[in-house]
RNA sequence: GCCGGGGUAGCUCAGCUAGGUAGAGCGCCGGGCUGUUAACCCGGUGGUCGGGGGUUCAAGUCCCCUCCCCGGCGCCA
């Protein structure tokens, strides 16, 4: 048979009964019932069950449904039938079938532990709950991009291979460079800084890796980072525009991958409120005070944890942003209010549902002065950062922008209770293989 | 880095407190079954008990060392 002309199982399931197709893929549940086999056939679009019986069909065909192990790949030739006993209601009543790769014994049975699971991941990506997260991911990814479009950003490229730190030294990955000491890169922001300048609105979404030792369900070491940065913006354009970017995924989401939320399990209807704008704003003095009624002991001035962070996620239904943190909280690149020189024009955007954190963002210094004197308060070296210095020495402009993880947002829409399953091949904890 | 849990059959686990010579379910293999839905029924297969050392007549079990894994915190997106 040639590979190509073939339905898929979601076109099958559409066909009247009695018309004749022809699938591909693999076997992914084998029942043999003696003078009748059924194979339920998975391919990227979903599941569609195959019989293969004495009465109907030729007998080299339900002796080759009866070899057909568990993933075997295969390809299918029959007549289209309604049933009320097959998985989705239609089946296909085979005359045809040919195994195009027999599959040896298959690792995964079920039941099997998350560490298990973790060490066959490229055979485990195979299941229907990772593709449908998969494909979820693949619509926020086109929803990013067509967002940026309309919004007027220039998509850029900027280095994974880096000389300094953005953040600080301990969380970084080196390289060997040479003989010069590089470094993974851990934001992109720098150099978005730097192309502002002649394209004034920039994003773009890459990796970042950050060697922090983080045993938590929200961190990976290799996670996709989306950036953005504008200049002639402040803190308040800069929130509208993360809102609006976040809102406009969801929503892409909740049009064009139904189907795969259901699967997961996904309430839609806690979704739902997140589609619209504004989200709420909270300035950081006003979450401790909450903070304080909830009988959590925080005082102004310390950081908030993951719990502080989950009992605010219970107040609000939707994305919520908390503004304006103590200047000493945020890195040295944050603008100072001037009406409150104490805070930083700086945000974070917090997912609903106890997930937390998916956006920190802020106005940037752009003063030249007062910058350098913010890396020497932190016990940074001015030297280190000379070209990023010249931004301001060269038609320093007002700029903001924004980070946002991309498998929290994911692991948010998708409903998931662990970032590994957001991202194909997870790197964290040590877990290099496969 | 810190706190907690765990490594026994291909997989998931029981057995350890009170040492006596290794178990279950699933899988796999063989057989049966004309509508299965993680099919079912019968039979069979399956282990250097993470590694090293010690105590003992005897160690999966007690003691010491060591390696690895998991849940969470901190840090962050």
């Amino acid at each position: 048979m040639p590979y190509s002309g073939f339905h898929t199982t979601r076109e099958v399931r559409g066909m009247e009964p009695g018309s004749r197709a022809r699938v591909r893929g693999w076997v992914y549940r084998h029942r043999d019932l003696g003078r009748r086999v059924f194979i339920v056939l998975r391919d990227s679009e979903g599941i569609l069950q195959l019989v293969a019986s004495d009465q109907a069909s030729p007998r080299e065909v339900v002796e080759e449904a009866r070899r057909a192990t568990i993933e075997s790949s295969i390809v299918a030739e029959g007549v289209v039938a309604r049933d009320p006993r097959a998985p989705g209601g239609v089946e296909l009543r085979l005359d045809k079938l040919e195994i195009v790769g027999l599959a040896g014994d298959f690792p995964i049975k079920g039941g099997e532990s998350v560490d298990y699971l973790l060490d066959v991941r490229h055979l485990w990506i195979r299941s229907r709950r990772l593709t449908a997260v998969m494909r979820i991911r693949d619509t926020m990814f086109r929803a990013y991009r067509e967002f940026f479009q309309e919004r007027g950003f220039w998509e850029v490229s900027p280095p994974m291979l880096t000389q300094a730190a953005v953040e600080g030294g301990a969380t970084l990955f080196e390289v060997n460079f040479f003989g010069k000491k590089a470094y993974l890169t851990q934001s992109a922001q720098l150099y978005l800084e730097a192309l502002i300048f002649s394209l004034e609105r920039v994003w773009t979404l890459a990796p970042s890796f950050r060697a922090e030792r983080s045993r938590t369900r929200r961190h990976l070491y290799e996670y996709w980072h989306l950036e953005a940065e504008e200049a002639w913006a402040g803190m308040e354009e800069e929130m509208r525009l993360v809102e609006d970017l976040v809102a406009y995924t969801v929503k892409r989401v909740l049009e064009e991958r139904l189907e795969e939320l259901s699967l997961l399990k996904r309430d839609t209807e806690k979704l739902e409120p997140a589609t619209r704008t504004p989200y709420p704003r909270i300035r950081y003095e006003e979450a401790i005070r909450i903070l304080n009624r909830r009988g959590v002991e925080i005082r102004y001035g310390d950081d908030m944890g993951a719990d502080e962070e989950r009992i605010l996620t219970e107040e609000y239904e939707t994305p919520f942003f908390v503004t304006h943190f103590p200047l000493e909280l945020k890195s040295f690149y944050m603008k100072p209010d001037p009406q409150n020189p104490g805070e930083a024009l700086a945000f974070d955007l917090l997912a609903p549902e106890g997930v937390g954190e998916i956006v920190g963002g802020s106005q940037r210094e752009d003063d030249l002065e007062a910058l350098e004197e913010a890396i020497r308060r932190r016990g940074l070296n001015p030297e280190d950062y000379q070209w990023y210095l010249d931004l301001r020495r060269y038609g320093t402009v007002p700029h903001s922008g924004f980070g946002l993880g991309v498998e929290r947002q994911v692991m948010w829409v998708a409903g998931l209770d662990h970032i590994r399953d957001s991202i194909p091949f997870p790197r964290f904890r040590d877990r290099i293989y496969p």
